[in-house]
DNA sequence: TTATTAAAAGACAAAAAGGTCTTTTAATAT
DNA sequence: ATATTAAAAGACCTTTTTGTCTTTTAATAA
């Protein structure tokens, strides 16, 4: 569904938030292990979505990632734009460079309302509401099995 | 929504069953030109199909490509685990190593759905009913304008 | 103030995707 | 037969994605 990177930094984020609802502060190292994913390639991805302003850091003893708790919750979809661009999920199925309601493909009617549930998805859930509901036990997967 | 390869091979399938509907027999250069791809790209595309044996093409003069009409429809689906693998449009949407009812994540309850969609529109969609559908003007683009 | 810790920065590289071009093979027309 | 046409084959290249690693900077603790 998302390229890797979206990936990594959706997981990393929602672990970081989970880990900040105990309190604790994890750094990359731990986060890597926890979602699964390459150390350094998670290491370079935390840092951009720290350059973006998605989360904050700090360095040395005691330094990890967290969130400014007086942000408001972060959609998915923010975070997709920030990596994949403006123009994800929302181009033709078909690959046409144009898609409107009245000069379309023959997919655009099955299609376009597949691609407003994702978007409708990616929009309504964020980074806190997931951790949310992994925290009230809804979602049983974080870490890949 | 698929990749590079994906689009220009179901564009220049759709093409050329749009074609041979007239009773003709389109070639590379004419296919990467109506369906707005990479000359030879289209040309690599084109042949890895036929070798693929989801179309039949000659060589020399009046050559071109062209469908075995004794054939059953041809889904997109079947195009698309052809050049994009069987796990395509599968998997978590989260990026999870599982992805089942009774343990999953938590975008599987919304996500899962539109997986469902888009499988059931690569499966009831093929070749031939996208070129009926775009015969009887019910879709209006098969060009990038 | 020094050692330690952990993120930031950035160089480097492997793999995959996307694309280009030339040569060869086969079909047809003359 | 020969010339012409057009696909097949395959070498080669560029860009993007994904991943690795080292060096630098900043924070903390002793
Ligand atoms: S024109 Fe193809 S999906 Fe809208
Ligand atoms: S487990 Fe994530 S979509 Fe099913």
């Amino acid at each position: 569904m998302f390229n890797k990177e979206t990936e990594y930094a959706l997981r990393g984020l929602v672990y970081v938030q989970i880990q900040q609802m105990k309190g604790l502060k994890p750094g990359i190292a731990e986060i890597a292990t926890e979602i699964d994913a390459p150390l350094f390639y998670t290491g370079k991805i935390m840092q951009r979505l720290v350059k973006m302003g998605f989360l904050m850091s700090t360095k040395g003893k005691g330094g990890g990632f967290y969130f400014d708790l007086t942000r408001p919750d972060l959609p998915l979809k923010a975070v997709i734009r920030a990596i994949e661009g403006a123009k994800a999920y929302s181009g033709c199925g078909f690959g046409l460079k144009s898609c409107s309601e009245d000069l379309h493909c023959s997919l655009h009617d099955q299609y376009a309302p597949i691609r407003d549930s994702i978007n409708n998805l990616v929009s309504t859930n964020t980074v806190q509401s997931l951790a949310r509901d992994y925290q009230k036990g809804d979602d049983i997967l974080l870490r890949r099995r």
